[in-house]
DNA sequence: GATTGAAATGAACGTCTGTTCATATATGAC
DNA sequence: GTCATATATGAACAGACGTTCATTTCAATC
């Protein structure tokens, strides 16, 4: 009879999310029906309404959940005291982190219409948190005069799209390995920067 | 009582493509139904269909026109013989070209997935051949030694990405003018390539 | 083994979907 | 003004949608 769980900051339980993730990574919010998320966990439809309140909370907790876990893991990345070697950083993290959740940074990235406009507040927020880690990084190298930048917000732009694109076309067992593709992006990056 | 119209190059019309267009971007294929559609166009639901036979085909010609153009603007655009002119000419175009037409770029770059799979190997056919344009440009000025490239297709991936970027934040009358933003990102480029 | 409370079912709801088609309206030729 | 042809209507179709809820199943406690 309990329509809610205990815990209150993650709505939807993480078996839920993690089904509801790959199909919707591959078919697209509003393709996918609650039946074929519950049928992929292994209930049916109803049960969902006992972890989330409505599909749109589900996209929402999908999201949130995920650039949370990105702001965590960059927060607890080590990154040294030198702009070159936090912008390495970054760069190889970002690669990193993304390509090992293929799903949710699809999710994340093409999703953000189908979000009602308190929740794409939110996950817009979260987002910009994101690339003002890097776009500080680039400020500083700019006023240390290590980095030639006219405007380091563009910049930031510029190189995080530029390093979720692998997401587009890197498989796994292909042509080149990850490290391989983290050098040579760190390698361009850090010359597009005038470094 | 005729069921289609004389064209068959193109079967869908451009007023039902470009009032689609708007829509789909804004709200995503599977979102958006031939009813909203057909009231964008000013006609009820029935009558899109004397100009497509579904709305798969609605969606693959929205597509293949946007890439077809695409395709036909890069080949009719000035561009040098050298290969650091050919990438700043293509680094611009881009920009510009896609600038211009944002809802299609928003579809073609998102909607992928709802397209069967005979319309997917179509137009992912096109895309390549953009691709291979750049891929080329690079290939040459690796072999000339003007750039400084492990991998062409790679930084090809790469740039185009990170030039595709631009359509995500810049606004019309924002910070930064689009020749502005041509002028930076086409630096970052040419220094990225170690030119 | 009975009692309890949470977890899951499955039928039902009203609404919307893509698509079809008999019918109606507009347009231009003679 | 009549005919022919292209264009549009609007009702109808079968099925799917998100969501609700009375009912049943499951697991643990006494």
């Amino acid at each position: 009879m309990a329509r809610k769980t205990g815990s209150h900051s993650q709505i939807t339980g993480p078996r839920i999310r993690k089904a509801a993730l790959k199909l919707v990574a591959r078919y697209g919010f509003a393709a996918v029906s609650m039946r074929q998320i519950a049928s992929a966990v292994g209930v049916q439809a109803g049960a969902l309404y006992l972890y989330t309140p409505d599909k749109q909370t589900l996209l929402y907790d999908m999201m949130r959940t995920h650039l949370e876990e990105l702001l965590q893991a960059w927060a607890d990345e080590p990154k040294g005291n030198k702009p070159l070697e936090q912008l390495e950083a970054f760069s190889r993290f970002h690669i990193r982190f993304h390509l090992e959740r293929a799903d949710a940074v699809f999710v994340a990235n093409m999703e953000m219409r189908n979000l009602e406009p308190e929740n794409f507040v939110a996950i817009e927020e979260l987002r910009g948190r994101y690339e003002k880690g890097l776009a500080d990084i680039l400020e500083n190298g700019a006023m240390t005069g290590e980095f030639k930048l006219p405007d380091a917000r563009l910049a930031a732009m510029a190189i995080i799209s530029m390093l979720t694109g692998v997401n587009t076309w890197y498989r796994e067992g292909g042509r080149l390995s990850r490290e391989r593709v983290e050098r040579i992006y760190w390698n361009m990056i850090r010359r597009s920067v005038g470094s």
